[in-house]
DNA sequence: TTACTTAGTTACCTGAAGGAAACCACCGCC
DNA sequence: GGCGGTGGTTTCCTTCAGGTAACTAAGTAA
């Protein structure tokens, strides 16, 4: 079994070792796509982000961003306004990868009925 | 603000109610992507899944395709052979979202250098 | 002087995800 | 009779992501 992902780079993504795993990990958490999304819109400060993204808590965002910014994705910037102002915005990378997030989200907002309807089934089935 | 993706059905992903975070949440573990992107490339068995996913337990590769098949995003079939076959696809459904899938898989192949190499350099700038 | 804004950090706690291992039934093979 | 393969379930345990709430610090406005 091959896969066309990581033929190039003499990767799998199915091997645990293929550090394209990590990626998928990070993104894999509960706020990270939606942050991404909500970014490939504009460059957004700390608690404009903190509003929009509802449910979100103080910290976890913090850290989410961190993570983001770490895997360069994206950028920090502060303006020595008063109070502080710090900004983030996609980076080129994150830029490459919004489309993507989009389409996801996309997906599940024009998929978001079948689904639930398939697990309405499915759960009746099963009772 | 708005967002594209929710207006038409008068839903927002960031808002806490809106159902599309249901989607997102589904995927967003360490190997529902993983088994997506696996079962694109055509019919496999429970087993044969196993194998390839490297690391899954079985517990947990039995516990995510009942999610994903309960979300209508993959069937099981069941052959009478001797020893019993099972047989997992993509439905329709989750074959409109494997393009999806398999972009932000190969996205991550694509970026992984340039996403380690910034985890480097920011870990060395924060050191 | 009190309150509010900015953008965080820190401490504490809990629920759920996931890993490990054993167990099940069925059957073929040798 | 024991081992291997099929496809699971169950139990137990641990870890960690994420939530809550309090705290910081600087400055502004009432």
């Amino acid at each position: 079994m091959t896969d066309f992902l990581c033929d190039l780079a003499s990767y799998n993504v199915y091997s645990q070792a293929c550090p394209a795993r990590l990626v998928l990990d990070r993104l894999a958490d509960k706020w990270s796509l939606l942050l991404m999304d909500r970014l490939s819109q504009g460059p957004v400060r700390f608690n404009q982000l903190r509003r929009d993204v509802e449910g979100i808590s103080q910290k976890v965002l913090s850290q989410s961003l961190k993570k983001l910014e770490r895997d360069g994705l994206i950028a920090r910037r502060v303006f020595a306004t008063v109070p502080v102002t710090v900004e983030y915005t996609l980076t080129e990378l994150g830029a490459t990868l919004s489309d993507t997030v989009a389409s996801l989200a996309h997906w599940a907002e024009r998929n978001i009925d079948a689904v639930l309807a398939s697990q309405r089934q499915y759960d009746a089935h099963n009772a």
